[in-house]
This record gives structure tokens, sequence and C-alpha cells, in this order.
DNA sequence: ATATCTTGATGAACGCCGTTCTCTTGCTGA
DNA sequence: TCAGCAAGAGAACGGCGTTCATCAAGATAT
């Protein structure tokens, strides 16, 4: 809510956190100066290398060879420096040209396009989730969804709501990807440092279901075999179907 | 990493978190003692009162006036606390027997209790998020939903991602809910320290909206108006609907 | 050339956290 | 009466986010 919404009428005196890298060093430094950037880039080290659980502060400032003090220079908070990834990771996403006729494709490719950034680093639904992406550097890729829906002709009531569900069903699918796949880690011992692959969830999740009593779960078992047989992205894809399905009946023209 | 794959083979001496409040006490003891139960009832107070963030062993302990190391003796750790706050909250949950001609109003009602639970207890859709529902006790919830889709002759592949598209639907929403009721708290100050109501909320998300530059951000600011004009609930169910709409179109006998 | 200012970074410190360990206390049953 | 025991207390450990006084060294001014 900060400076978007509020403005600064006094002349700002540049906050600690808010300059830039200053523009010297002619020649080379002997070791590179710390920045915003730097510091978001360690924190997905750290990120990736630990968890979201074990990314602190200390250890950024030590994955930087940094005393934790000098991040504060950068970075308001950690929670701060959260939403600088979070933003971040927004800054890979090629925003779509609304048209009318594509709006299925469309909202498709945006799902699946974040999904993928989702993935692209540990934990990050979990940091996704615990943001609503109303700063002024996220706005753009809210609208141009919102576009998308509006000019496909969705009333505003259901263009709205439809915004939310289709970022909270990204969200909310990845972070129990996640899960799955902690489960399947930690199962799988220390052995496997590696993040584990889809066979190795599929089998967690096939194991569990295995384990329920037929008697008491007969739907639940029922349906643990779609979900071996179907991979994550076509588990996503039919989410997202189903949304997409209920948007078009909202359509003047609906198809059949 | 050992005792995992080694399993205990030696008659199992109950651990200290597994056992139950001793029956002694034939008169009525001076303090009553803890247990799990109580433990779990301060944590809600404590919940409620500071919120996730400040909810602490330390604060738990503080309000049963009771060392911290008391604590352990009956919960695992504070990731075991939540969830049984977590399991706690679903007592209050009764199940549906599944009805094919009413399976729309079912789910209807499956979801409003099931946030209408959540907003019962601050932060509670961040604890929610956080744990898949697939513990014993939780199970039997999961099937009843999956049994609705399934008897109104939702196709297994369909029903299996409508459970995950609901939960987390219902766990996202009202998460966002608690997000902006927290901005409009903060905004008003620390004079109110009550929760916001749905009036205050709406202020806080027209002033937010209305801030926007209108020629970057022409749909988000037409948005705007119907998320102020529909309340909450209203909001809840329109997502809800399409949701529902999108299962429908995968109805054999499906209605126009 | 010398003195002053500025600035990026340091290291110690504060208060809080989750968790574990040892010790006390007061009751139970023989 | 007294050993045994279990519930709870208290201190301690290592880690956390954050702040603050300090420092070293380059830039600037005299």
């Amino acid at each position: 809510m900060s400076d978007a919404a509020a403005g600064t009428p006094e002349s700002p005196p540049p906050s600690p956190w808010e300059r830039e890298r200053p523009v010297r060093a002619r020649v080379a430094p002997a070791r590179e100066p710390l920045s915003r950037e730097r510091i978001v880039e360690a924190a997905f080290v750290v990120l990736d290398r630990s968890g979201l659980d074990k990314l602190s502060m200390r250890q950024v400032a030590a994955e930087l060879e940094v005393a934790v003090s000098a991040l504060y220079a950068y970075v308001r908070s950690k929670d701060d420096l959260l939403e600088l990834m979070y933003t971040r990771l927004f800054a890979d996403f090629t925003l779509p040209e609304p048209d009318p006729e594509r709006w299925r494709e469309q909202v498709l490719d945006y799902a699946r396009s974040w999904r993928w950034l989702l993935l692209s680093h540990r934990d990050m639904a979990r940091i996704s989730m615990a943001h609503v992406p109303f700063t002024a550097e996220l706005l753009p890729y809210v609208e141009a969804l919102l576009a998308i829906f509006r000019t496909a002709g969705l009333p505003d009531r259901i263009a709205a709501e439809a915004g939310d569900l289709i970022s909270t069903y990204i969200d909310g699918f990845v972070l129990e990807e996640g899960m799955w796949q902690d489960r399947a880690a930690e199962q799988a011992g220390s052995g496997s440092l590696a993040r584990p692959d889809w066979r190795e969830m599929a089998d967690e999740m096939q194991n569990y279901f295995a384990s329920l009593p037929e008697e008491d779960f007969p739907h639940l078992r029922a349906l643990s075999g779609s979900m071996v047989t179907e991979s994550s992205d076509e588990r996503f894809d039919i989410g997202l179907e189903i949304i997409l399905r209920g948007l078009a009946s909202y359509l003047p023209d609906r198809e059949a």
C-alpha cells in the first residue's frame, strides 16, 4: 500500500533500501558490491538448496560472504526480500495481447506459463500464496488476465471472480505438487537430494491411497487410479478445463 | 533417517505425547491438569488475539500459565499443534449423504460450511493451506466430497480434480479475504483492534483500485466496481457457480 | 598533502523463537 | 514411612529478524 497509492509529497530523501548501486568503481572492484539484485539472486540459491523454511537472512548473507546487517541497506525486511523474489519471478513472464477468438488458449498459456515459473524454484508456490499480486510491478499481469476475460465477453462480475479463481487454482495446484514432492523426498531418505521426479511422486501417491481401507474410502481409492495414470501436467490441464468450461457457459455465443 | 526405515520392533513404551490425561484427581484438582485439548484451546485463544505470526509455543504456554516445556509432553512440535488445530476445526463439520439429485446444493453447502469454519478463527486459511487434509481424521471429509461428485455421475478424472479444485478455491478465497482484512485493519491503525467488517474491507479495496491510473489499468478499474458492489459471500458463490457449471458440463444428462 | 566527509560494510547486541535436558515437587501405593 | 513416579519447572542451546554504534577507505575540499 505504501509507495504506490499514498504517494510521497515531501521531497524524498532516498531511503537506504531504495538507493541504486553506486556508479563509481571505474576500475574493476576487487569484489562486486552488494545490490538488491545480488541479494535476490543469493536468496534464490539458498531457497533452492535448503527450502523456504531454512531461508533466513543469515543464510543469504552467508551465501554472499557478507554480514547480515549489510543486507538491510538494500532490503527493508525479510518479507520485503520475499516480495522482491516474487516480483522477480514475474519478470520472465510474457504478456499476451487479448484476442477474443483465442481467449481459451490464452488463459491456458497464461496458467501454464505461470505454473512453470512457480515450479522453477523450490517452495515458490508458498511464497506466491503469501502475497496478493497487487504491487505496482505486478498489476500489469493481473490486468492482462482480466483483459482476456473481458474482451472475451464475460460479464464483469464473472471476469472479476475468474481472475481470482484462476490465480488461486494455479498457486494451489503447484503448492500441493510441492507437498507431494516433499513427501516423496523424505520417504526416499537423505540419499536422493535431488528433487523427486514425477514417477517417484506418483509412486508415493499410489502407496498412500493403496494403504487406505477399501470399505471406508471407496471413492478415494477409486480416484487414486486417475491420479496416478495422469501426469501432473494432465491433471493441471483438467482442472483448468473445468474452470474454462464454467466460464464459457457465461458467454452469450456459447458453443456446445 | 535410521529410525524411519528400521521401525520400532521393541514393544512400544507410550510416547509422552500420546498419553491420555491421567484419570486420577478424584477430588477437584486445584488447577486443571494439562491436556492436548486444553493446549489446542489455548492456541486458538492466542491465534485469535495475536494472529498466526505471533502464535508461539511460549505464548500458548503463557496463556495456560505453564512452562513451555510442559507442552511438549502432549504435543510433538509446533507443527503438530497446528495440525491438531486444523483437525479440530473439522470436528464441527457435518457430512452430507450423497444425493445425485442435489449434488450442486450439496457442494455449495460443503463449501460454504467450510469457509464459515475457516472464518471462525483468525488466519485459519493460512493454516489450512499448509496442510493437505490427508491425515486419518480428515480423510472422511475428503471422501464425502468425492462421493458427491462420483454419485452425481462425474467421470473419475474430473471428480478427482474437482476435489482439489474446490478445496483450493475455498482456502484461497478465505486466505485472500484475510489479507484484505489485515490491510484494512492496519490502515485503520491500532485504534480498531477488532477485526474489520465487510464495509471497511470494501472501502479499502475501493480506495486501492481507485488509486490506479485509468489509462494503464482500465480492466482492473472497471472490475473494482463489481468487487465492491458484491459482498464477500456473493463473490464466493459466484466463483463456486463457475466451478459448478464447469463440472456440470461433464454430466451425461446435462441441463442447458 | 592533509583534513574532512561520505558510504558500504562490520560485529555485537536485543529479544524472540522451537526444542531438549535436568531437576524439583508433590502425590501414590506398599 | 518411604521409595517410586510423573507432571511440570527452569535453564540452556542454537537460530532467528532487526538495530545500532563503529570502522575502513575512497572522494572531496582546503
